[in-house]
DNA sequence: AACAAAAGTTAGATTAACCTAACATTTATT
DNA sequence: AATAAATGTTAGGTTAATCTAACTTTTGTT
């Protein structure tokens, strides 16, 4: 394995932006106009980088087609990825920032280059699993378990989750989850579900206990 | 006061380093030399950086003459020194660095923008009010009160100090420190000058009394 | 004061990261 | 298949931060 000199912070966002573009993917690739987009740069500017990172084996590109990364890219962006979500932990948790503020801090904080601070944090944090948002924290070798979203209806009794999203959007539907206080990255407990007609007793935050429809709760996602 | 548009890590370093270098002098002020000496870096590029700052009224700078931080460049200073700071008791207090390490990471962190970062990380580390080196953090509008510091070596015979910070800072001494069992904060009496070499002998914590060099005690700072 | 040494600047390059305008290739649609 | 639209690349330029080599100014020393 060849030995790699540190990446600068834009490499690094880059990395970060194809692997969250391609992940999507089918195929697990994906195209200059995309990255441009996510990383609020121009085409041009996209291509030289590509250029840059296929010399660096990081990703597997030929020009005017699809780019992917190597398994060593991958590796890197899975890195960044697991500095960011235990950073925003640390935000959240620790200095109480609300969820949606953190993201733009540990965009920052991400690019921070020190083993020992990534190791001696995820310790000081009691090795979360997952960010805020309830996305999952990648380990130290590199794994990440896709958390797969299934809907609130599914979750079992006596189990936690975290919202990621919903998939009803309409404006009754996100009028009530805001009236329930529940947004993404919301922690809810599973308390029991009624067999009678499938509505559910969660329980958020400081156990306050809510029942909710199954209606409702077919439309809300969630991470185990 | 003109809106300064948020300045680069670089600039950043080379206000802390004018600000360091000026502070130590008479005149309150430096030259090029010394700060290339200080960032590492060579005179021309200094050159080249002194005009810029100088446009952006950060510090006053004529040609061939030495350089002296502005108000708005001593500010500015001041709060990067203020993010180190805070960021090294982060780092020494809750994370369990040890002193001699903290500086590294911190001198990465103490560029990551955002006011609300650093007054709730101030917050969550209970106010401090020194760094883990025993230098004063700077309140967020900017004051800083230096204590006043003898060196280890003027301190009376018979006379009780503390340790309130080094005057060196390499590895080889602070790690001398480490042996010895010194760190800020240590309580220590005086109990012979030795006028052959200008050698110490002092006592600390259960009174076990040993010998340091005077070249040794030059270097730590204290105040009575 | 004269000259040498030290300090500091200018000239001219380089690299990374970006851009616009022009060109090339691929793809979609008559 | 021909053409239009979309996508992507090249050419050429900019700014920030750095360098070496050559030059200038200031300072220190006979
Ligand atoms: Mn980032
Ligand atoms: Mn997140
Ligand atoms: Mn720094
Ligand atoms: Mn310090």
């Amino acid at each position: 394995m060849a030995y790699l000199q540190p990446l600068s912070f834009t490499e690094e966002n880059y990395l970060k932006a194809i692997y969250s573009l391609s992940e999507r993917a089918e195929s697990f690739d994906t195209s200059t106009n995309e990255i441009a987009l996510k990383t609020n740069t121009k085409p041009p500017t996209v291509s030289d980088m590509l250029r840059k990172l296929a010399d660096k084996k990081l990703v597997t590109y030929e020009k005017y087609k699809r780019v992917q990364l190597t398994k060593s890219g991958r590796q890197v962006a899975i890195q960044v990825i697991r500095k960011h979500r235990l950073w925003e932990v640390f935000l959240h948790d620790k200095l109480e920032f609300t969820w949606d503020k953190v993201h733009e801090v540990a965009e920052q904080l991400e690019h921070i280059r020190s083993e020992e601070l990534i190791s001696r944090l995820e310790k000081f944090l009691g090795y979360p699993t997952n960010d805020p948002h309830g996305d999952p924290i990648p380990s130290a070798n590199g794994e990440l378990t896709q958390a797969k979203r299934i809907i609130l209806s599914d979750v079992g009794e006596g189990k936690v989750c975290y919202v990621v999203g919903v998939k009803d959007s309409t404006s009754p539907f996100l009028q009530y989850l805001q009236q329930l206080n529940i947004g993404i990255g919301t922690k809810i407990k599973l308390i029991e579900r009624i067999a009678y007609d499938g509505s559910l007793t969660i329980s958020m935050r400081k156990g306050q206990q809510i029942s909710v429809s199954k209606k409702f709760a077919d439309n809300v996602l969630v991470t185990v």
